[in-house]
DNA sequence: TTCCCGATTTACT
DNA sequence: GTAAATCGGGAAA
């Protein structure tokens, strides 16, 4: 069985390089000894107290984003527009609110459970490129809020060695009402990838 | 307690 | 192209 990353991947300190980190690695669920897994080909990094597109801006502790808060190596979850639940990872240590959201994966293991969970067939980007379209492929919800990443439920390995020249970054999507902080360059995306967002 | 609106996706015209 | 779906967090009252 492919190693756990560790909490100290998790709690280093600078956001961005965790996020670019992150690119290649395998997201693993297992819900009731059903097990899926994909590949991460899109991210974006969240930089809890000055970065106006968190959550936690301006250092905002909330019971929602008290995880946030935690030493890296837990799961931030939590419900969009009302029917979406975002995954993202949180990174740092104790009393910084850094997390990095999970954009896309390519299925890698349980792709037909994945077929049944986005109940479609399709061979395509639409099965699990997007935050809310992943977490419905993995099976994640907001019950797993708070998860640490060491145990057997939600947790992540090594996956894809990618070349440093197929990562990309970009502005990130969905925060233009950000400010400032909407056009910093802190989506990462592999270069080509099908399932990352157009 | 009331009210507004979001780190999205899908189904329409 | 636009709009609907749908609910909890957070601010104001």
């Amino acid at each position: 069985m492919l190693k756990k990353l560790n909490p100290a991947f998790y709690q280093q300190t600078d956001v961005l390089k965790v996020a670019h980190n992150l690119l290649g690695k395998q997201l693993w669920t297992n819900f009731n000894n059903v097990i899926t897994s994909g590949i991460i080909v899109e991210v974006e990094a969240y930089c809890g107290a000055t970065d106006k597109a968190c959550h936690a801006y301006p250092d905002k502790k909330t019971p929602r984003t008290m995880g946030m808060y935690e030493n890296g190596g837990a799961a931030y979850i939590y419900l969009i527009y009302g029917m979406y639940h975002l995954f993202n990872i949180v990174t740092n240590t104790n009393g910084s609110a850094d997390a990095v959201l999970i954009r896309a994966i390519e299925p890698a293991v349980g792709k037909e459970i994945i077929f049944k969970r986005r109940n479609t067939n399709k061979r395509n980007w639409l099965l699990s490129g997007g935050p809310g379209r992943l977490s419905q492929a993995l099976g994640i919800t907001t019950n797993f809020d708070g998860t640490d990443l060491q145990g057997d439920t939600i947790w992540l390995t090594d996956g894809v060695d990618y070349p440093e020249n197929e990562i990309m970054s970009s502005k990130r999507i969905g925060v233009e009402s950000a400010g400032e902080a909407a056009h910093y360059p802190w989506r990462f995306y592999i270069k080509g990838n099908k399932y990352v967002s157009k």
